[in-house]
DNA sequence: CGATATGTAAGTAATATGTTTACATATATG
DNA sequence: CATATATGTAAACATATTACTTACATATCG
């Protein structure tokens, strides 16, 4: 998804799937569906017809990695077992509660962090490395 | 491997792999994969034969939650897609770059994070759950 | 009207995770 | 010293997730 924002970002006029595909290296089907979760949260508009394809809704100092990070994570930050610990137990029947809380903890954490990184960070710190390549 | 420490370093004496599992409410076998791991980085011991099993090396105090991170993160912090992106596109070949450095900053944050909490701290706040209950 | 987009469903393949059986090995206890 | 009961580990199986691919309906520009 950041790939796809920062393709958007540093175009100015719709791409399409089949070009965004080109530069990610997989299907244009894979892009439309993941294009399709960022229009569902307003962060790209999608055009139909010959001259379509997506585009940012604002500008790239405006999207954080935040908001990427809210269409991606899990339900909880790490993974719980799939089976329901034994209820019976004094550990069983509370480890997943404290854990959840840990989880939650983290999860703020990292969610600011991200608040902070916006898609036009990312253009820069590229366009750096960019540079950097030339001179080498 | 949290639900694993947090009931060792309640019991003082070794507990089996059935024993364990029937706590988490798994095979026992799940369960040795999991201890081996955990004896691998020398945080229990683990001790064959009839009234063998596993047990802690040191105080549920001196184990935080980051040496558990540390054995179960992904190499990087979020996922990469799957595919090389393509090289010749000045996006493609230095995004993987860029985001691994956001991962890596994620990654030492909730590494902090989590030094700070303790096997012993767990086992407290579940202390504590367990008098909210009684008085329900 | 035709070329070229998006939207989406359906089938396939690859990967990861947990489960279960099986068996070799080690150790305390009667 | 024999037996019961642990751990260590391999292998086969089931399940869930993810990406890939084909296919086709729909929309729009020129």
């Amino acid at each position: 998804m950041v790939h796809v924002l920062t393709l958007l970002g540093k175009a100015n006029h719709p791409l399409s799937s089949r070009w965004i595909a080109g530069s990610v290296n997989t299907n244009p089907v894979v892009v439309r569906q993941i294009v399709g979760r960022l229009r569902d949260v307003a962060l790209v508009d999608t055009i139909p017809g010959s001259t379509g394809g997506a585009i940012l809704t604002k500008d790239p100092a405006q999207i954080t990695l935040k908001d990427v990070y809210q269409l991606t994570k899990e339900e909880t930050f790490f993974g719980l077992h799939p089976n329901e610990p034994n209820p019976y137990c004094p550990v069983g029947r509370n480890i997943q509660a404290v854990l959840i809380e840990v989880f939650e903890q983290m999860d703020r954490l990292v969610e600011d962090a991200l608040g902070e990184i916006t898609v036009a960070d990312i253009i820069t710190q590229m366009a750096q490395r960019e540079t950097m390549r030339a001179h080498t």
